[in-house]
DNA sequence: TAATCGTGGATATTTTTTATCCACGAATTG
DNA sequence: CAATTCGTGGATAAAAAATATCCACGATTA
């Protein structure tokens, strides 16, 4: 049971939305190029992000991503679920019903036991990351260039403004 | 993120297992038999299974599997560990220290809260998965030729028998 | 002693994931 | 108003896992 690096790239480029000041957005090229990885995979996960209503896109020269809603309203889970699909991780195939002597009858027809327990253990694990918001993330920090300590997402804005103001 | 189809199969043997009357095993063929999955398959999961100490072999003619302990004693989680391994499933990759503005300094090499807050999350998975155990799973009956009702695993056993017996 | 079973490694096959590319439409800047 | 910059969405290629198979070996029991 693997989750997809993709989870991990989209969770940080929301926490570092999460940091930029009022009206501030970040295209997916800085996004990506911030965090070391490939453009055209991240702006997949940022689509699926933006159709789950969880950034919104600012089109044009400056334009970019940058949250739909608080921080506080963003859970984890919320974006575990656009990035994988709500597709629960264990899936029965109902094997019970397979082979030369299958739980066919409808007698004994009632839910496998199970695959209960195993999406009741997946229901705990998703209300605990429904737990925890953006908020309770809290701000990426990072050191600049003039000694002083600011948000990630801030600091990498700058940069990436003096270099396309050249 | 997806749990691998052996998981399913193995939790169905061990749970067919466990169903069986003192002394009595089931091969590796017989319980892939009445999966209807492949057996080499199959095979690999149940090694996994007696290696981590689940179940027990018996060789030689009329060998097979058995449960190692008691069902109350085998938990979910036991089964899923040995199948899948006990790595989590998110893995940070510490994307924080890549890209050209990296989290590097020591002063700000705290643990990534992104991180810590999705294992807590699978911890609380797993912890759901440990409660449940094969007793609680209860046995898989199945109609039986002569009308009555049986164990799966007993049904299949003396179905098997007969067979052999010819 | 012959048949049956599990062991373990090597290997092929299939599926999924990951990653990339391109043509298009929309919005903004100058 | 035109050029630039951005996101959209589908198609596609490359890489990685999962799935499935095979074979030679050792152990056990009828």
């Amino acid at each position: 049971m693997k989750m997809g690096d993709g989870v991990e790239q989209a969770i940080h480029s929301v926490a570092m939305l999460s940091g930029l000041s009022e009206g501030g957005v970040l295209s997916a090229a800085a996004l990506a190029e911030f965090h070391g990885v490939s453009t055209s995979y991240l702006l997949k996960h940022l689509q699926a992000l933006s159709g789950a209503g969880i950034l919104d896109t600012v089109p044009g020269p400056k334009g970019g991503y940058r949250l739909a809603k608080a921080p506080k309203e963003i859970s984890l889970l919320d974006i575990v679920l656009a990035v994988e699909g709500s597709a629960p991780a264990f899936r029965c195939a109902e094997i019970r019903q397979r082979g030369p002597n299958p739980v066919s009858d409808r007698l004994f027809a009632q839910p496998c036991t199970i695959n209960a327990a195993m999406l009741k253990a997946e229901r705990v694990y998703r209300a605990e990351l429904a737990k925890t918001s953006l908020a309770d993330i809290g701000i990426e920090l990072t050191a600049v260039d003039d000694g002083s300590i600011a948000a990630r997402g801030c600091a990498f804005l700058e940069i990436h403004e003096r270099k396309t103001a050249r």
